[in-house]
RNA sequence: GCCCUCUUGGUGAAAUUGGUAAACACAGCGGACUUAAAAUCCGUAGCCUUCGGGCUUGCCGGUUCAAGUCCGGCAGAGGGCACCA
């Protein structure tokens, strides 16, 4: 008997309406069952979803629908990061509102993932351009600076001066806009920031606490924040300048303080700008530095350029000598002090800078092993010190001993706070968040300038500001900024005309909270914060390892914002974070550039590999495997596969060998193989329903029926171990296994010899594999569960419970090895003595040979393993 | 330059965390069914071998009864940060 192929056109659009019209997976926050938040992130509406969004939202819904089936109320929204530059671009390039743009994206983008199945709460869906959604975060924005969370101050940004507009970084290009070509300026601009660098110190210390967050995001976290203990002091100018009479700087090692041989401040430095006044070189020095500053590559090739200012301060360390004092372009003014003392015996950079300007050279300490007189010691190559390396320190002021460098620098630190030269300090890398962006589409800052009241917030009762939608992009500069009459009103304090700020917010405020919305996305405030309270923290988050710092830090940072200002109680947004891996293709190249998958047919001869053109069959290299990127043409669209080969396919394929968090190579024959097994379960069970829908359902009592149970019993139990752990590719092997084995047992059933004892324990497996395939194929599984005779929905079933005593065996095969070489293997019962094991192994056939009639010198046994023998 | 991760058959990988290396899949090869093909099913498969065995997890060394797993060194690949003091 023959069973009809499975049809996935038909099958899947019919579940999706079913679950749909049940209902079964909005969410309701009153409910006894405990709770499980499942969330990944959500997309940016580009236009069209892409392999990567088809493998994070099958992670989570697998997540999300085993959850359900062991009894959690899962929490699984979706929305949209719908605010940003793109919607702009494709206003001025294609005309089009990017209001209506971003919604028409999300309208596309929506309808995709339906098609794929996912449970996910549609009911809670939002975009963070929703005035709904921007309303509540300008009231965070209010609750933030009412708090003493935001604070105003200059910032540097890249000015096209030819349209009139700020330029992120990466619309820079080779030091010019990206548009109008024009050379880049700095300007300096009053703008809003996020006083981030307040939780330095909790965002760093409570990283040890996410003890479910990769390693590796934690590492970069931890280097981004960038603690640092070090050495502030102060060097006292020969002669003052002005108001200057000394020069701060800041130094992470200050044991090598004595080897000072000059001083470098950054072009920006106070110092610095005050001396060009009245320098005309100096000025045009800066203006150089600035001008190479742009472009990346520039930066990085060039070499250490330094203007004597003719300034000297005075050496702390030898009373009498004295350091000269540099404007160099590699001093930093965001880091530190903006200026350095430059110890070229120790530094590769300060050394370069030394040998170029003949400065000398003084080495502090030199190697433990170094044999000759260390006054002899000659630094050619600068030695940088570790702070345990074990050293002879030389030529340091009287009272600073020490043997590592970890001791040198508490030591100098100690001996300048005593000196009052200067005191410890810890620095941090991390920056204030700077948010202000001048652009039309992002979330207004609710903020008034009057000229008589100065910055005033919006009154809470005005709120929201709503974009305008009468805009013109074909000026240049932001539209804001130049709507007739959007700015023009009164100031909340006096009354008086006044104007708003134009100004719109990052868009990685929108999310850096949109987590916390999800628990009540109605609500007229930005949170239920017993919603909030009772959801939080996410109990697992997925997304792509690109946003290990900026996303997940300003998220950990804004949960305490929230926290601060009353909004819920619960400082890290998400306790179990997984990142996972890209999904990428191989690459074709022909004459006329990159070819498309679908443009091409690739054969395999002999081993070999090639690649033709559909079109005119010419010959194509097959290049390296590389991200899936429009400019490679390596994209498969995942409308294709579904509608080729089903969501369930796709669903399969990219849960498939490849770990979550590793690279998973597309492949169509990895696709083709998926589908294979669609068809495979769908035979075995719509072959073997017929028999099945009415049976019994019951364990295996002996023979193969008991096989088939402990099959299907051992495969619910490790498969939900291998779900729990995120282990999806080998959740799959496991299922594999199970159809493998379940396949002959099938047979019979379907060609009816089966006794009554394999039809039931065949029915049970049935309903087994249907409900564990349930989560990574859920249209197939509904489909099967239907076909069984249940009359529910798979969906909502409980997760099978194994029988604790088919899971385990009573006997073992242990392994018996001679001198660390496997040489038998023994069948024994399971709680066997030790020594009973002992005694049966030396009886072996093949093991008693290699004991020449003695003893063993020892014989190891772990029990349940393996026995090693000795001789 | 600093920090982190990875390296196992032709390929993606697995290995109960120190206990039988290569489960499962893809590609391959052989066969069955078919007029033929597709689909499906069965079998086979790390390398060498004098058929007794021997070797094998990037390379070298160490610890251990036992190492893919732990330690030290080296090489290669990938990622993050950075003229950051």
């Amino acid at each position: 008997m023959s069973v009809e192929r499975y049809n996935h056109r038909v099958t899947e659009p019919k579940w999706q309406s079913a679950w749909d019209e049940a209902k079964v997976y909005e969410t309701s926050n009153k409910d006894d069952r405990p709770g499980y938040y499942v969330l990944e992130m959500f997309p940016y509406p580009s236009g069209r979803i892409h392999m990567g969004h088809v493998r994070n939202y099958t992670m989570g819904d697998v997540v999300a629908r085993y959850k359900r089936a062991k009894g959690f109320n899962v929490l699984h929204p979706m929305g949209w990061d719908a605010f940003g530059m793109p919607a702009e671009n494709a206003a001025m390039k294609n005309k089009v509102h990017p209001k209506e743009w971003t919604y028409q994206n999300i309208a596309t983008m929506r309808g995709q993932l339906k098609t794929l199945g996912f449970s996910l709460d549609w009911s809670r869906e939002f975009a963070t351009c929703d005035v709904e959604y921007y309303a509540q975060q300008q009231r965070l924005f209010l609750d933030m600076l009412d708090e003493g969370l935001v604070t105003r101050k200059n910032a540097r940004v890249n000015w096209d001066p030819v349209d009139m507009t700020v330029l992120a970084n990466e619309q820079v290009i080779d030091g010019c806009g990206w548009r109008s070509g024009a050379p880049v300026e700095q300007r300096d601009l009053t703008q809003w920031f996020f006083k981030i660098t307040d939780y330095a110190e909790d965002l760093l210390t409570a990283l040890d606490s996410l003890d479910r967050w990769p390693e590796k995001v934690r590492t970069m976290q931890a280097n981004w924040i960038g603690k640092s203990r070090g050495l502030q002091m102060s060097f006292e100018l020969c002669e003052p300048i002005g108001e200057f009479t000394g020069l701060e700087i800041y130094t992470t090692r200050p044991d090598t303080l004595a080897g000072a041989s000059f001083m470098a401040i950054a072009p920006e430095h106070p110092l610095a700008l005050e001396l060009a006044k009245t320098n005309e070189e100096l000025t045009q020095f800066a203006t150089e530095v600035r001008r190479s500053g742009t472009s990346e590559e520039a930066l990085e090739k060039a070499e250490k350029l330094g203007f004597d200012t003719g300034l000297r301060v005075k050496n702390p360390v030898r009373e009498g000598e004295t350091l000269p004092v540099f404007v160099a372009n590699f001093i930093l003014m965001d880091y530190g002090t903006g200026a350095i003392f430059g110890c070229p015996a120790h530094d590769q950079r300060d050394h370069d800078f030394a040998t170029k300007y003949n400065l000398p050279i003084t080495a502090t300490f030199v190697p433990a092993d170094f044999a000759g007189d260390a006054d002899e010691f000659v630094a050619d190559e600068p030695h940088v010190p570790t702070k345990t390396e074990k050293v002879h320190y030389i030529n340091q002021p009287a009272g600073v001993e020490h043997a590592t460098g970890a001791e040198g620098i508490e030591a100098t630190i100690n001996w300048a706070e005593a000196k009052t030269l200067g005191k410890g300090q810890v620095q941090y890398r991390l920056r204030d968040w700077g948010i202000s962006r001048q652009r039309y589409w992002g979330c207004p800052i609710p903020i008034i300038h009057c000229d008589s009241c100065g910055v005033v917030p919006e009154a809470r009762e005005n709120l929201p500001v709503v974009l305008p939608e009468d805009i013109d992009f074909e000026k240049p500069g932001n539209p804001l900024d130049h709507h007739p009459n959007w700015k023009q009103t009164p100031c909340p304090k006096c009354g008086d005309a006044a104007r708003r700020e134009t100004d719109t917010m990052d868009t990685f405020v929108d999310s850096s909270w949109y987590f916390a919305r999800f628990t009540a996305p109605r609500e007229n405030t930005p949170t239920d914060s017993k919603a909030a309270n009772d959801w939080l923290p996410v109990d697992q988050y997925i997304g792509g390892i690109e946003h290990a710092i900026l996303h997940l830090l300003y998220s950990r940072y804004f949960s305490r914002a929230m926290s601060a200002t009353g909004h819920m109680k619960v400082s890290e947004p998400f306790a179990g974070l997984f990142t996972q891996g890209m999904v990428v293709h191989e690459t074709y190249k022909g004459p006329d550039g990159f070819m498309a998958p679908v443009e091409v047919k690739v054969e395999e001869q002999d081993g070999k590999r090639t690649a033709t053109l559909l079109a005119d069959g010419s010959d194509l290299e097959i290049g390296s495997i590389e991200k899936m990127s429009k400019s490679k043409r390596n994209v498969v669209d995942p409308d294709d596969i579904i509608d080729s080969y089903g969501a369930d396919t796709a669903r399969w394929f990219m849960l498939s060998d490849s770990p979550p968090e590793r690279d998973v190579i597309w492949t169509e024959a990895g696709v083709e193989g998926a589908n294979r097994f669609v068809q495979r379960v769908w035979r075995l069970i719509a072959g073997a329903a017929p028999v099945l829908k009415d049976c019994t359902r019951a364990v295996g009592e002996a023979g193969d029926a008991l096989t088939v149970s402990k099959a299907a019993h051992k495969t619910a139990m490790l498969v939900a171990e291998d779900v729990e752990k995120l282990a999806f590719n080998k959740a799959v092997a496991r299922i594999y296994e199970l159809v493998n084995t379940l396949a002959k047992p099938f047979d019979s059933v379907t060609n009816g010899c089966a006794s009554k004892d394999l039809q039931s324990s065949c029915a049970q497996a049935a309903d087994f594999l249907s409900l564990i395939v349930s989560p990574m194929m859920p249209h197939l599984a509904e489909e099967c569960w239907t076909i069984l005779g249940n009359d529910t929905m798979a969906a909502v079933e409980a997760w099978p419970t194994h029988d604790a005593g088919l899971v385990t065996e009573d006997t073992v095969m242990l392994p018996v090895q001679v001198n660390g070489k496997k040489r038998a293997e023994l069948l024994i019962s399971k709680d066997a003595a030790k020594d009973e094991i002992e005694k049966e192994a030396l009886a072996l056939d093949a093991v008693v040979p290699y004991l020449n009639g003695g003893l063993a010198k020892k014989v190891i046994v772990v029990p349940n393993r393996i026995v090693n023998v000795v001789v």
